[in-house]
DNA sequence: CTGTACATGTAAGTAGTTACATGATTGG
DNA sequence: CCAATCATGTAACTACTTACATGTACAG
């Protein structure tokens, strides 16, 4: 959390966050299903992260007292918070120190930001890939070595960041041909579909 | 390192060392080039994890003075770092802590194991990717949330998953129709073709 | 005369892990 | 009766990172 900008693990904490109130159990959760495929942290690390953004001011609690179960705390964005999520989804990172995961990962909760936001994730993407894919095909390959599976390995490398470049022209294209529509509120005093304390 | 396997970061300096005699420095810089794309560590991890290595009586040190450079410490591997590298690389796990990188990186070296070891590997990785395919598809998906990028990150994943299935395909195919061939020994006292210290 | 390659290492810090502690309720 | 779900947290540890310290030699 060094200046206004926050960790990859801030930032998907205040993502999750912006889909509505939770406490740290919910988030552990449904962090399993759905961004688990990008980020799946263990639930101390959870328990650590929430209270210090409380501390820079970019969530608050809120204490609930339940009968039947444990007390709980319940957590959600501030205003600050609010605007510091907004800054790091439209934070295009050229070379993510986290890896080419931070891309998805921001685009994940694009519904919380503009359609530019979307498309210039997805372009910061593409870029990144390019650079990688120049990269393993200026990689000496096979006359030098006797060794045959690190060709295999590098063709796995490409196979995957020619896949991901196919699937970046496709949600650029969904992206751009989708109804224009306004982007979610982060939960404010929305109206709630379902209830999000209760089960 | 505990009991007789090896931490992932074990594995792989073992098995750059299975190429031949190096130093850290050595390590390093060809880990950025060829592996890289699964694992890169910063130097002083490698100058942390060959003591270790050395302790565990794995790997042995030799001091080399040189008088326009630097003196510098090669490492190589002992009779019992090569066991304990086929016990690694021979180890299929289901579900790795470490990932899914964990399959490719141990095909990288399985011109040190034989042909059956790289094959298990890629049947490991095929079942592993099978499961997160299962999973997947049984998500949720458009229906419940009014979000539309969680889908296409998940489009994203099933696309990388896809063709990553289609690789291992290619690369079983290649391994069984590959010329039978003694498996690359691990540099004991084998011919040297180019040096590995000078440059 | 500046930067890069060679070469090793320490120090301080972040991120993340597993295991432990506690304790009620519900479902099979 | 046993296991899972709900709920939060601490302690101890591993992996890994950046920045710093040190010093030569060669290329542009």
């Amino acid at each position: 959390m060094r200046g206004s900008t926050v960790s990859t693990t801030e930032g998907a904490v205040l993502g999750l966050l912006a889909f509505g109130e939770r406490s740290g159990y919910d988030l552990a959760r449904e962090a399993e299903t759905g961004i688990g495929y990008l980020w799946t942290p263990s639930r101390s690390q959870i328990y650590k992260v929430l209270p210090r953004l409380v501390a820079a001011g970019l969530a608050e609690v809120r204490e609930v007292e339940q009968d039947a179960r444990p007390d709980k705390a319940l957590y959600k964005l501030s205003a600050r918070g609010r605007r510091v999520l907004s800054a790091w989804l439209e934070e295009v990172e050229e070379e993510p120190a986290s890896g080419r995961v931070t891309f998805p990962l921001k685009l994940f909760f694009c519904d919380f930001a503009s359609r530019e936001t979307a498309l210039a994730q997805l372009a910061g993407y593409r870029r990144f890939l390019e650079r990688r894919l120049e990269e393993y095909e200026r990689l000496p390959g096979a006359a030098r070595s006797p060794a045959r599976y690190p060709d295999h390995v590098l063709q796995h490398g490409l196979t995957r960041v020619r896949s991901t470049l196919a699937w970046i022209d496709e949600t650029v294209a969904a992206v751009e041909a989708a109804s224009p529509r306004t982007k979610l509120t982060t939960r404010r005093s929305a109206a709630r579909r379902g209830g999000t304390s209760s089960r």
